[in-house]
DNA sequence: TATAAAATTTTACACGCGTAAATTAAATAT
DNA sequence: ATATTTAATTTACGCGTGTAAAATTTTATA
């Protein structure tokens, strides 16, 4: 009576129905006719079964997976856009399998591997940038549908969606000109995210429209420790006197928030009220940020449009089954996160 | 000649061996003939095959698959984690599968569901602790074999690894009572980490244990978002002049962070130098402890051995099959980080 | 070289499901 | 009520692998 149920067979013959119906209701419960829709759950109150997803893989055309990338886990601000994706790939009624790269561009193309072995209907790649293995991430791209978003590869996979760099800094670079001095901008020398590069020409260009004279301050520092670099070298940047300007426009908010450690054990007061010694911002308003001592003023990415556009696109080309004829590409704006730090 | 190869049958016969003996190879290479597994090799650098992952885990008494369920992905400190025990598990030869469940116990269920429904070998459970639905976590760690960290459940799993909050809170207890005042404990009134109950226990046996009499701060705030509770609350704890001690032991690093902010918005000095209004001091060594303003004096967990132990003995439980007679718990020490805030 | 032991290969079947094609039942039109 | 259309169901086969048991080959031992 009360037999285990192993598999699909057992299971149809308790709800008295052929096994194929079943597998119809499995793969959509409203395809099937309503009274054995109502046996099937009825069956399923009383006994424990649940369709063998690797049987279901194997045989299926596709998968029913959906694989997400990041650049690294480890950063709240990507842990964040993770997690609001993961949300809306299951909205669509598929499944995240969510990998890290942990910043290194090994780890990256073994995700991609272990991706391929897992026959995901797609793929939604946020790339490490210029540290990407270009050549590898390309095949892929011609293999697994795969949208980009946060970082762009030259033509890799269907679109790529991220921030419009040139408007938000273009933004913040207005509104500190605007409140008080120009600011100088701090990045690393060798940055290995590619939105720096496009930031630091997005800055140029923000200044020159503003007639005034852009200044670089461009630090040494490898990997992805972007607080540590921010700490020591921008500790190095205040103690050899080399500001010119009392204003500093970070490359994002890690490094901001390591140079704000910085100042603070120089003594130096940070912010833009009376009496202050320096003002520093950042780009992405990272979850910490409003943490900071002080609060870090910055801009905001629209993660919430970039992550729906990317599942959107991601579904569309799943379900047309082909190739776009070109490639998609969407930046969108950023806005102004006005705090205490300038 | 250069026919595409779809299955294992197809390699087997381009390496010119059977096909059991090919599948043997893959599962154990050293458990074929030296010969034949050259040619096999050989064979694998001229083709592009790789065996299909579904099939193979519909067939196997067993899967690789480990899975790996934290609380929360945001929270770098246990994405720091989750990468080390995702290492671990790799070089043990498993497949390690990541899940966050978000700080919400329906996740934290839904995600042992999925896992269920992958078949894992065995499953690393960091759960929520006591907003965590404990008997149906209990009816899965019944059917899995699985192994707690971080939080420990009554009863739940195999074992459990995790700090032992008696001895890291004593420490740091004892440091500020030996180096100022006696600490009150910053925390929350319903914290949802059950190590928050271990460490208020922990620091009332270690003020009672110095003769010193304890005070408990404890603060309104729902959820996870504890830097919003340490700011939020910690600043109205400041101006309510509700402080009777400069110093202040907080529940964890997170807390403290939030505090800090609010402590300098009030324009509090936070340290141990001279002139300075408050020390306070965290738990966990959370990755931005050290970039707080001032850097954060607190404990760290050996995450190192938790991790490793963890990982040993849910292979020993997989490799024996076998349920252990008794729950296994072990509690590492903490070590003191000395920094700037006390 | 003959023999025993070990390793390998072959044969044969199982796993649990998807799905095309054929069949049957239900819904609609006449 | 009957013919027609449409939807639901069943039949039958295939997917790519693991694995036990039997047959064979290779290696080690005497």
């Amino acid at each position: 009576m009360n037999d285990k149920i192993k598999n699909m067979e057992d299971f149809a013959s308790v709800c008295g129905i052929s096994r194929p119906t079943l597998s119809k209701y499995f793969n959509a419960p409203d395809s099937v006719r309503k009274s054995t829709r109502f046996k099937i759950e009825a069956a399923l109150e009383k006994f424990d079964y649940r369709p063998n997803i690797y049987a279901i893989n194997q045989n299926r055309r596709q998968t029913k997976n959906i694989g997400l990338v990041v650049p690294n886990l480890t950063d709240p601000f990507f842990a964040g856009i993770a997690r609001t994706i993961e949300g809306l790939i299951i909205d669509a009624g598929y499944n995240p399998l969510l990998l890290s790269s942990h910043g290194g561009p090994q780890q990256e193309i073994t995700n991609l591997e272990s991706l391929r072995s897992i026959k995901p209907a797609g793929v939604l790649l946020a790339p490490l940038g210029r540290a990407s293995d270009q050549r590898r991430v390309n095949e892929f791209t011609r293999e697994v549908p795969t949208v980009l978003f946060d970082a762009n590869l030259d033509e890799a996979g269907e679109a790529f969606f991220g921030s419009d760099n040139n408007q938000s800094i273009g933004l913040i670079v207005e509104y500190l000109c605007r409140t008080g001095e120009a600011p100088a901008l701090f990045e690393m020398k060798n940055p290995i995210n590619p939105n720096a590069f496009k930031r630091r020409t997005a800055y140029l260009a923000a200044m020159e429209k503003l007639g005034r004279e852009p200044e670089l301050i461009q630090v040494d520092g490898e990997g992805w420790n972007f607080e540590e670099v921010g700490f020591l070298e921008g500790g190095k940047v205040i103690s050899d006197g080399r500001l010119r300007t009392n204003t500093l426009l970070c490359s994002n908010d890690r490094l901001a928030i390591g140079l704000l450690s910085a100042a603070f054990e120089a003594g130096l007061r940070v912010g833009h009220a009376d009496g202050c010694d320096l003002r520093v911002a950042g780009h992405d308003d990272h979850p910490f940020s409003r943490y900071t001592c002080p609060s870090l003023t910055t801009v905001s990415q629209d993660y919430a449009a970039i992550g729906q556009c990317s599942v959107d696109t991601i579904m569309r080309i799943i379900d047309s089954n082909e190739k776009s004829p070109e490639r998609e590409v969407k930046l969108f704006e950023g806005r102004l996160i006005m705090r205490g730090s300038a």
